[in-house]
DNA sequence: ATATCGTATTGACATGGATCAAAGCGACAA
DNA sequence: TTGTCGCTTTGATCCATGTCAATACGATAT
């Protein structure tokens, strides 16, 4: 029932046969994009096989990370983008004065790595919250590919823009929000992924500690950890450490939408 | 001398002859493009002269905009991306709740509208905060060519990837700076980008009032206020109303890097 | 000149969240 | 079982910034 809380699990899930041990069969291809790919968030929706086909060719290679290795560092050579198969990631950035902040956490389905381009070097690090595995898409290919394939093009164009649509959501909230509703956004947004991956809106494991939720949102941990007990206490949610269950959310949305005053 | 507080004016340069009554020759095209898109941030970077002639047909149409009209506005469909050629516009939020945030300020030489790529609707609003013209680049054309021209493809793409990075630093300032660091980090940042467009480092004139710079910085008028206030005591900066003389850069910075705490 | 209006400055006070500190809890190892 | 370690919770206080209010400034119109 609980299926939100699993998830770690398909980790160990039975590997896909070794593709180049087997004839491409458009089985194996869907697999690896569907996998990867979920829903709308995807570079592969609406491609016709064959596209998708030539696609698969490019995202063959994948890595898996451990819990807390870095997927990528602040400088390291922008080579390419990486789709999230199975996981969870943040991304943070340090500052030379110790001063650090979380930008985003990522899932599976999600893209990391967009920040290297306009460098050619990474602005961020990007580090498994979880055991993780990611399909790599070489960047030079990708673009190459999306020249021929317009929908492919515009696919990714789609995903560069609701990162930076993204962003702007997060700054209303770093600028104007409160910290309870900062915390009410955050865990209807968390609900909100969870629910589009086909996990339960309602109960969920968060991945990350208060301090990075803290980090994420513009607070001291002291003060998530406030929050979620409040929220406990005018039973909007049920808290046991990383497990929580929602059991109001028109009570968190309503929070949200309250006079800011 | 001092330039910076002038460039409203070049809102009466002569317009260019038109082009339609002229055949198209190296020359317009040149002006053309050298106006709208100083420097790296441009799409043009690198183009030959053939591939700046096709980008420049693209690009043909202008709008001008009186100080505090809307170039778009949250909800209107996605057509364009916006070149801007002379003025100053800042891009804001507005929530149901009455909640409002500035999320960007941007000058000439700067691409407005990709936030409408991702759901083919504008995310937020765009106003001129001075007369200002701008380059309309429909989307789709820009899509098409840039499936011919790798180079126009390369540049695209990191316009929006130095924007997702924008937009990183500034929740890195709305997450861990105090207000006179977010103030500093500001005036540090409008500084240099003066710089960029040839403009003095030391000394400009700020086209938005203390309540935008605030709601930018996530501070009330009256912080961002006092912030001036202060660092004109301390002998940073001199304060006239909108106009800003930088006197110690190197103490502003000395205000980003010190200890958070 | 004088009045008006939007914007900016400054002061006095209130408060949300940070800071400092001490327990509590759960997982894991010995 | 006991100890350790990382994470979380909770309490007591402090302080940066918000809030409220008065005044000043500068541009424009009368």
């Amino acid at each position: 029932m609980d299926q939100s809380d699993k998830p770690t699990e398909r980790e160990s899930e039975p590997e896909l046969p070794n593709k180049s041990a087997l004839p491409i069969s458009l089985v194996t291809i869907k697999a690896a994009c569907s996998q990867c790919s979920l829903h709308e968030l995807c570079l592969s929706e609406g491609l016709s096989k064959e596209e998708l086909s030539k696609l698969d060719n490019l995202v063959g290679s994948r890595r898996k990370l451990k819990r807390q290795q870095s997927l990528y560092r602040v400088g390291d050579p922008f080579e390419a983008l990486y789709a999230i198969r199975t996981g969870f990631f943040k991304t943070d950035i340090l500052l030379e004065d110790g001063r650090d902040q979380v930008t985003g956490f990522q899932m599976a389905g999600e893209i990391l790595g967009m920040d290297g381009i306009g460098t050619e070097a990474h602005s961020c690090n990007a580090v498994a919250l979880e055991d993780s595995e990611v399909c790599i898409i070489p960047f030079s290919q990708l673009e190459q590919l999306s020249r021929e394939i317009q929908t492919l093009q515009h696919n990714f164009h789609k995903v560069m823009s609701r990162e930076l649509v993204r962003d702007q959501g997060l700054m209303m909230l770093l600028g104007t929000m409160r910290a309870e509703e900062r915390l009410a956004a955050f865990l209807l947004n968390m609900s909100q992924r969870f629910t589009t991956r086909g996990y339960s809106a309602a109960e969920f494991h968060l991945r990350m500690t208060r301090e990075e939720i803290g980090s994420y949102l513009g607070l001291k941990l002291e003060t998530v950890s406030r929050a979620f007990s409040r929220f406990q206490e005018e039973g909007l949610i049920a808290v046991q450490q990383k497990h929580i269950r929602i059991i109001d959310g028109d009570g968190l949305k309503r929070l949200l939408n309250h006079q800011p005053r």
